[in-house]
DNA sequence: GTCTATATTGCGATAGAC
DNA sequence: GTCTATCGCAATATAGAC
């Protein structure tokens, strides 16, 4: 029990770090704090994140990693499902308590930290922004899309997943969603992107996958 | 200068508690540091709001009723315009300093204060999501959209609405938009919600006034 | 001003991988 | 053996509380 693998130790230093900082927000955490509910040294941080604010963005930039591999290569492929499954993974995770709990140290803590702020957009959001617009910019291209402003449409996109739910959850009036709520929920707004509300079936190449649209009286 | 109409006076103790909210957040706000700023007796305050909280209420509570008129009787008539001018109101309001001051200090205080919390919420969002259901819900029935679960569109539209860029906003990233940016990013989300960017154009009633879904080249 | 908390660093030692 | 991760502890520096 000495001695961890390399990668276990830098997790268990991420996740008690993450709950640290859910519990008691950035500046209120301290490193001794994580340590102890890890145990060793607080040399190990420090070798491993460099500092305190190292440590943030090392997790924001892992779970943001996470999000975006579906929509890596091969997204362009079949498009709706890459949304689908980056979705889920978005959802399921900006509504987790420990990335809500980093969110909302940089909303509090903004002022004071404006780096902290700057760190979780750039690390965060504006990653999976940035990608999007690639995709939709192909989508565009090959007539899949025809968007006027990809910037503003992805924006508008991963607004869908955010919600109002997410809303709720930051402000404590919610608990998490089930895996089934959350796919429910991206299945709609995945389709609301793609093919609106006003219900004109669609003419694209691969036959429209509606599943979900109507409700299903079971 | 001593007697100002009953509104007028109502309205700046309005304006100065936004203020100071935006400044220091809710707990740390204090009511005379608001009457300071206007002059007059706290008394005016407690007697028009019974307390902070009131306050704050009155607050949240104006703001949506403006951004809420847009929702009314008749915008069932043109949905489209209907949820335009919506918002244009939605995210002037929402990504104003002093709602966002309003929002930072709920956002922040949600454990101490959860009745902030769920005030901001229930009087200002939910407020918005549930006329937008009762909307949604008639276009269903008129068969305008084809809609599963109109609580999930509806919160999904606002979501639009707020967007990558309220949050930039919120955490100090970016500067006010002009109203055509708003008006910009307005008439994208209302059409992606409305018609998709899969490009099936739309096959309803009124001629679709497609403005600004392809680039202008100006 | 003092005092406290804590981020950060230095140093020496140990345990296991190789 | 070396090398690296880990550990424990003490020291410094600094910002804020009081």
């Amino acid at each position: 029990m000495k001695t961890q693998k390399p990668n276990e130790r830098r997790n268990a230093i991420l996740h008690a770090a993450a709950d640290e900082f859910f519990e008691h927000g950035y500046e209120a955490t301290s490193i001794d704090a994580i340590i102890q509910r890890i145990g060793g040294s607080k040399r190990d941080i420090y070798s491993e994140f460099g500092n305190k604010e190292g440590l943030f963005v090392a997790l924001i930039s892992e779970w943001a990693d996470y999000a975006l591999t579906p929509l890596g290569e091969s997204a362009s492929l079949n498009l709706r499902e890459a949304l689908l499954e980056f979705g889920r993974r978005f959802v399921s995770i900006s509504t987790s308590p420990a990335m809500l709990g980093l969110y909302r140290a940089a909303v509090s803590e903004a002022r004071r930290f404006p780096d902290l702020a700057r760190i979780f957009y750039e690390r965060g959001p504006g990653r999976g922004e940035s990608r999007l617009v690639e995709l939709l910019d192909a989508a565009n291209k090959n007539g899949e899309a025809q968007i006027a402003d990809c910037a503003i449409a992805a924006s508008h996109f991963m607004g869908m997943f955010r919600d109002n739910f997410h809303m709720r959850r930051l402000l404590g009036l919610a608990t998490p969603l089930n895996s089934k709520q959350v796919d429910r929920a991206v299945i709609s707004a995945v389709d609301i992107f793609l093919f609106g509300v006003s219900g004109s079936p669609k003419q694209s190449k691969e036959p429209p996958p509606r599943a979900s649209r109507r409700p299903r009286h079971e």
